[in-house]
DNA sequence: TCTGGGGTCCTAGGACCC
DNA sequence: TCTGGGGTCCTAGGACCC
């Protein structure tokens, strides 16, 4: 059977979000800031149409934001992924073969649909996520998940497809000329060092790609590129990865608030970034043997002193729990810390990771299972009160309270749909 | 004043094994 | 002058994604 792909993608998600409970945003620019309120990561169109770039420091917009009135918010990430999760419930109405690729972006398989419609069946997807969510959505079809990246590229880019491009009910003449169209840079897998690679070497379009020379493209963009060519030539080389495997490394880290200079402060980072990293990793059913600690201080204050570094530590054997590791992360901060500097950001990350019924014992393992026990029955019971009752319910000490150095979200929404006390008034 | 966070994959090179 | 062949594993670095 030949392979099909939608690409389902929500439109400026983050701004979507904020806008359906708050509809005194729509037609006006909206966009939505980074953690720290940092750096632009969503944009209506409206804020497209200013010529803000995403990912652009927030402080470089300030003038703009003045001038035409940009509503601006800081991320609100238990709404977004609340949305999200019923933007994907929504896409499950319609087929089981779907893969959720990214907070905002779900490939569905229509293998086994009437091809012919696939048109009006992006359109249905569409006005149903619409209304039972409220977030408007774009639909590429194509042979590949690169060509129906590229077709939801072309369906956000111009109005007149109303939200849906699909490219199997098209001649390969018709898919050149969409091709054409896209620059490079807009082909998935190639940034901004491959787009530079490419322009420089006259591939400028993405029809250009899939007819570059494939050997010239491997060498220079390894095998992952000689994929992407052969997708833009509709032969898929990647499939529906319905089950993600679980992950091989788990990051926790954060920008400061403000500028933190006592090791105490930074503890309590550590700490608490230790505490989300290892909720992931028991969420996965895992444990690691490896830890890395890191700090650094704002590398964009040229006349400030400069220091970072990372400390990588084994341990004796596998774990999911945070009083292990928050020992060993806080010794581990020890050796790298130095007195003297405004450090701006910390974090830990987790790597060695296997699933917790595979651990590769020691030789000398030590068999003290019944506290081994002890410490996993703690941990889940943690984990449940703190999804019943909120994150930090229940925390160990060393993350400590005040938290000074947290970061900054001064312009936070509500969380509409996952707070009792936060839920939409509508006065009459 | 103010510049995010969390991942993946591939390749080259070195250490080490028999 | 001449110094094998074929592996695996690990790490660092560089690219990419959202």
């Amino acid at each position: 059977m030949n392979k099909v792909f939608a690409l389902v993608d929500c439109n400026n998600f983050y701004v979507s979000c904020e806008r359906v409970f708050n509809p005194k945003l729509k037609r006006v620019p909206v966009m939505v800031l980074s953690n720290n309120d940092g750096c632009v990561v969503a944009r209506s169109n409206e804020v497209k149409a200013l010529g803000i770039r995403m990912g652009t420091p927030a402080f470089k917009c300030d003038e703009l934001i003045k001038k035409h009135n940009i509503q601006v918010f800081s991320s609100n990430y238990t709404l977004y992924a609340d949305m999200s999760r019923r933007v994907m419930d929504t896409l499950r109405k319609f087929t089981p073969d779907l893969e959720i690729y990214s907070i905002d972006e779900a490939f569905l398989s229509l293998a086994g649909f009437d091809l012919r419609n696939c048109k009006s069946y992006g359109q249905q997807i569409r006005k149903t996520v619409y209304k039972w969510t409220g977030i408007p959505v774009s639909i590429g079809i194509a042979e590949t998940k690169a060509l129906a990246k590229a077709a939801n590229e072309i369906a956000k880019k111009h109005d007149e497809h109303s939200g849906v491009v699909d490219l199997i009910n098209c001649s390969d003449k018709e898919i050149d000329s969409y091709l054409e169209q896209l620059n490079v840079s807009d082909v998935w897998g190639v940034g901004h060092q491959y787009n530079k690679l490419l322009t420089s070497n006259n591939i400028y379009t993405a029809k250009d790609l899939k007819y570059a020379n494939t050997s010239w493209i491997r060498k220079k963009m390894t095998v992952m590129g000689e994929r992407c060519v052969y997708e833009l030539n509709g032969l898929s080389c990647f499939g529906l990865d319905k089950h993600p495997e679980p992950k091989k490394a788990i990051c926790s880290s954060r920008s400061f608030g403000v500028p933190v200079i006592s090791k105490h402060d930074l503890e309590e980072a550590v700490a608490s970034y230790v505490s989300r990293a290892t909720e992931k990793l028991r969420s996965q059913n895992s444990c690691a043997n490896v830890l890395i600690v890191f700090i650094n201080t704002n590398r964009f204050k040229k006349d400030e002193p400069q220091y970072s570094n990372s400390v990588y530590i084994k341990l004796k054997e596998p774990t999911s729990s945070t009083i292990d590791l928050t020992k060993s992360a806080l010794s581990g901060l020890i050796m790298i810390y130095k007195s003297g500097y405004k450090y701006k950001k910390a974090g830990v990350l987790l790597e060695g990771i296997q699933p917790n019924n595979q651990i590769q014992l020691k030789l000398f393992h030590s068999f003290n299972c019944a506290k081994k026990q002890q410490i996993n029955v703690l941990m889940k019971t943690i984990d449940l009160i703190n999804k019943r009752w909120g994150r930090d319910s229940l925390k160990l000490a060393a993350e400590g309270t005040k938290q000074a150095w947290k970061m900054q979200r001064a312009r936070l929404s509500q969380r509409y749909t996952t707070n009792w006390n936060e839920l939409l008034e509508i006065c009459v």
